[in-house]
DNA sequence: AACTACCCACTGGTCAGACCAGTTTTTGGT
DNA sequence: ACCAAAAACTGGTCTGACCAGTGGGTAGTT
């Protein structure tokens, strides 16, 4: 093993075991570099990796610090490989979106093919939630009802696949984007979208219910769009370099 | 952000974005900086943030390569609850090839609208390996040539999920079913598929693509079928299947 | 006394070039 | 055709310099 390699454990035990609190300054590049001997490109690399890993953050001119590491231990699904490519790839959220499409009009179409006695009471309960839920409705409502067309497809492997590209979502859209409908205009389109899907679905048209819900998928990605040129912050950035801007680190 | 995490997260992009398979490696730090402009420090840097995510493994004296990361998502094959739905569920094979119908079909499509140069160039020399190998041709060429096609799409989750499901189909259905083609006529009808496919995502003609591509796996679909109702054992039933889990992951 | 401007001593960020240490390829002699 | 030495790669480390933000302190102003 390398030295940087050596030095970013020795660092990272030091964070870890002792005395380093979350938000603490750690020494200067300088002075771990003299410290443990070694060049400070060194320090940097093995800084880097660290900072890699969501152990430290760094900031110009001020210093490194602990990062807040709690996170990262309770909730491991969201370091995930897969995550970490995602986290401040605006564009990979566009390439999500652009599969969600296919399969989410895929299981309306199976729905709409397939479903069941049980599967339409279901989805039928769903959609009356969704019609219920009037203003500040938060995401669940709208959750449950495609998660109920999704089912209906009989499709495990569908399902097992939107279910993980939905998270993926959660984990990467600002909450208040997921419930983007602020504008009544914008809701009501939203709302008729739910309508046609359901109905389709209901009927059995098939190929109309995948017309619909692709619609809808590329309804929100459009609108995700707009937001973001408008300026709006789609993109939540996962440990590092997003919080520190807007919320500099405490001091102490 | 600094010029190094901006590096890094190209470099990441690239990685993504060109599909650069796991174990692929990634051109020298000397060769890097001098294409992106930077310092070699630089590159190292990014190359040790990369590192700090598990994206690349570095190597001294031979160089740094994408580190799996799929297996690290697709190495619940064990206790993923995708994988118990396999056990003793033939069906699931073909919910298995009913979602790729959709996706392969995608990536197609993409691939017909967004392959670069480069691209082109891999998915033909994809397709002339493909046409090369006459008769007992292993699966291998036609991953290859299919795999191309994905990358082709620049769309990262797309790469991921077939990936996914391509393992799942590895891991369930019988080699010699793979090669499912040793009836000439067969092999004739996948052999023109394939041409088709090439030449309408080399002409750019995407709904065209989009509509062989599907019709391609459908056909598959079809034809294990077929196999099946013949008596053929078709599914291999993970659980008892003893060892297929020591080296589930190619090496490169 | 309070406020502002400025300077200076920090911090991290980047660069250039050199050399060491492994690996792979090329080469040259048998 | 073979094998061993040499050359041409690869990453690993060091040095010393300079740029770019940050913060503290101090002198000058009000």
């Amino acid at each position: 093993m390398g030295i940087s390699q050596e030095v970013s454990f020795r660092l990272e035990r030091l964070i870890l075991d002792g005395g380093l609190a979350p938000g603490q300054k750690i020494p200067s590049e300088r002075q771990l570099a003299a410290r443990l001997g070694v060049s400070r490109a060194i320090i940097r690399e093995a800084l880097h990796e660290l900072q890699g890993r969501g152990v430290i953050e760094t900031q110009h001119g001020r210093g490194s610090f602990v990062a807040n590491l709690v996170p990262d231990t309770d909730d491991h699904h969201d370091n995930s490989p897969l995550m970490h490519l995602f986290a401040g790839h605006p564009r990979t959220l566009y390439d999500l979106l652009e599969v969600r499409e296919q399969l989410e009009g895929q299981a309306a179409e199976l729905a709409a093919q397939r479903a069941t006695g049980g599967d339409r009471h279901r989805i039928t309960k769903a959609y009356r939630a969704l019609e219920a839920t009037d203003p500040l409705s938060n995401a669940k409502p709208d959750h449950g009802f495609h998660q109920a067309i999704v089912e209906a497809s009989h499709n495990p492997i569908l399902v097992h696949l939107l279910n993980g590209l939905k998270n993926m979502m959660l984990l990467t859209v600002h909450a208040s984007v997921a419930n983007l409908n602020p504008r009544a205009e914008m809701r009501q389109l939203i709302m008729k979208q739910h309508k046609q899907l359901y109905q389709a679905i209901m009927a059995g048209k098939a190929t109309t219910a995948r017309k619909v819900a692709m619609a809808h998928v590329r309804f929100v990605q459009d609108s995700l769009r707009s937001l973001e040129n408008q300026g709006a912050e789609v993109i939540r950035m996962p440990l590092n370099s997003g919080n520190f801007h807007e919320n500099p680190t405490k001091r102490y």
